[in-house]
DNA sequence: TCTGGGGTCCTAGGACCC
DNA sequence: TCTGGGGTCCTAGGACCC
């Protein structure tokens, strides 16, 4: 049997070099990514985290002058051109095996067992020189017999300028030293609660954390904890997941650009997030009969706060758009409380099964006998071929005072002809 | 003025049943 | 005086990930 071999391959800074490729010009600056409604800090270049900036920090908050000093660059975050550079990396990953698991917008696991007789190492450069061809971003690439002592290989690679980006933990006689160079905040499924506890249990590092009896590790951390414990000694305990798993769950909530007060108003916003999540739903053939409609007031202002949320049940599984709009207005009818400045609401899809698993009813149509499903796939056809939002729902307004902003948005240099990037000789 | 969004898994405790 | 015991299902809350 050959040994279990998992590399783990991560785009440095993702967003910031996504945007790096298409604009020269900000090549070696500072770079950052706003969340939506440009928030937070989501992604930062290594420039940017060189002047002590971090991820989570309000763009706000930024010193106007160390902004002006060192020409920091800050954008919207641009999902569709993301996205779409994501989609070109997974594809020249999956050249380099055929068992790959997307683990995240920017990241992906690949299995390298069987691959023993080639220095990994210099198959993980190949990774890196290819990727970096095809699409113009850094890679680095962490090797190691788990996919938790993987991610830490790739931490490793890219903490190292000697590694040249790519880092084999899996047989190297420094592996007990490296492990003792991470801190237990690091690693990967220990965060900001977990790491508290270690610490003050006196577990400072991944070596350290080896050493602790299981029956421990359990108790205080649960099984996933333990499993991830077993994965930092060697023993493999997470697989990799090649294929796509339906989603359980689908949310779409977004904050206001401005405060709103209006019944009205919520109403609209939740009518559109239940467009885009019930979207969501059929783009991979599920029906949903539980909806949750969630909303709040502004945690950060010192005014009166409210927050609340409540579920509805459809008769049926479905797929229909309105039947959902229909319920989230009714659900917020309820929970609805005048005098509040509301900052949030969000709509939560639940209880999702395959179309062809919804079960039947003898009295009325499912989502599949009647003309909904109908109506729905050629609207979905509709907004594909004219553009996303050609065909919207009147309950979602018009004018949407409570949209969110993007100022400072950059073109979808790669899936729209308007913003394809044009080369100009000199 | 301005503080993101979308997911998963596990556990404890309550409801309910026999 | 003394208030069973075990199984299942559901939910809320807490942890984590990117």
């Amino acid at each position: 049997m050959s040994k279990n071999t998992v590399a783990l391959v991560d785009c440095n800074s993702f967003y910031a070099s996504c945007e790096k490729v298409f604009n020269p010009d900000i090549e070696n600056k500072p770079v950052g990514i706003l969340s939506n409604n440009d928030g937070i800090i989501v992604a930062l270049s290594k420039e940017l985290k060189e002047l002590g900036i971090s991820r989570g920090t309000p763009g706000f908050k930024i010193n106007k002058r160390l902004i002006k000093e060192n020409d920091i660059k800050m954008f919207s975050s641009n999902y569709t051109l993301y996205g779409d550079m994501s989609t070109r990396v997974m594809n020249t990953l999956s050249m380099f095996t055929p068992d790959l698991e997307i683990y995240s917008i920017d990241e992906a696991f690949l299995a390298l067992s069987g691959f023993d007789h080639l220095n990994l190492t210099d198959y993980g450069k190949q990774i890196k020189k290819t990727v970096w061809q095809h699409t113009g971003l850094p890679v680095s690439v962490g090797i190691g017999p788990t996919k938790t002592l993987a991610k830490i290989a790739n931490r490793f690679a890219k903490k190292h300028n000697f590694a040249e980006g790519v880092f084999d933990i899996t047989d190297h006689p420094d592996r007990d030293k490296v492990l003792r160079w991470v801190e237990v905040e690091h690693i990967w499924g220990v965060g900001r609660q977990y790491a508290k506890m270690l610490r003050r249990n006196g577990i400072v590092n991944a070596y350290e954390l080896t050493q602790i009896p299981d029956k421990w590790i359990q108790k205080k951390m649960t099984i996933v904890g333990l499993r991830m414990v077993k994965e930092l000694r060697g023993i493999s305990c997470i697989d990799l997941e090649m294929d796509i798993k339906p989603k359980k769950e689908i949310v779409s909530s977004k904050s206001f650009g401005n405060p709103v007060t209006d019944l009205q108003d919520l109403m609209e916003a939740a009518s559109e997030y239940c467009s885009v999540a019930v979207k969501k739903l059929r783009s991979e053939n599920q029906v949903a009969s539980l909806i949750i409609v969630f909303l709040t007031t502004n945690r950060f202002k010192n005014e009166p706060q409210y927050a609340n949320y409540a579920r509805a049940r459809l008769p049926l599984p479905s797929g229909y758009t309105p039947d959902f709009i229909h319920a989230a207005n009714r659900i917020l009818k309820k929970i609805y409380r005048p005098g509040y400045k509301y900052k949030k609401v969000g709509v939560m899809l639940a209880d999702i099964m395959h179309q062809s698993k919804a079960p039947l009813d003898f009295f009325q149509p499912t989502y599949l006998d009647d003309n909904r499903k109908v109506i729905m796939d050629c609207m979905d056809d509709i907004n594909e071929k004219m553009g996303s939002h050609q065909l919207t729902y009147a309950s979602a307004g018009i004018k949407k005072p409570w949209q969110m902003k993007r100022r400072q948005l950059t073109p979808s240099y790669t899936t729209s002809w308007e913003h394809i990037p044009v080369v100009k000789a000199i």
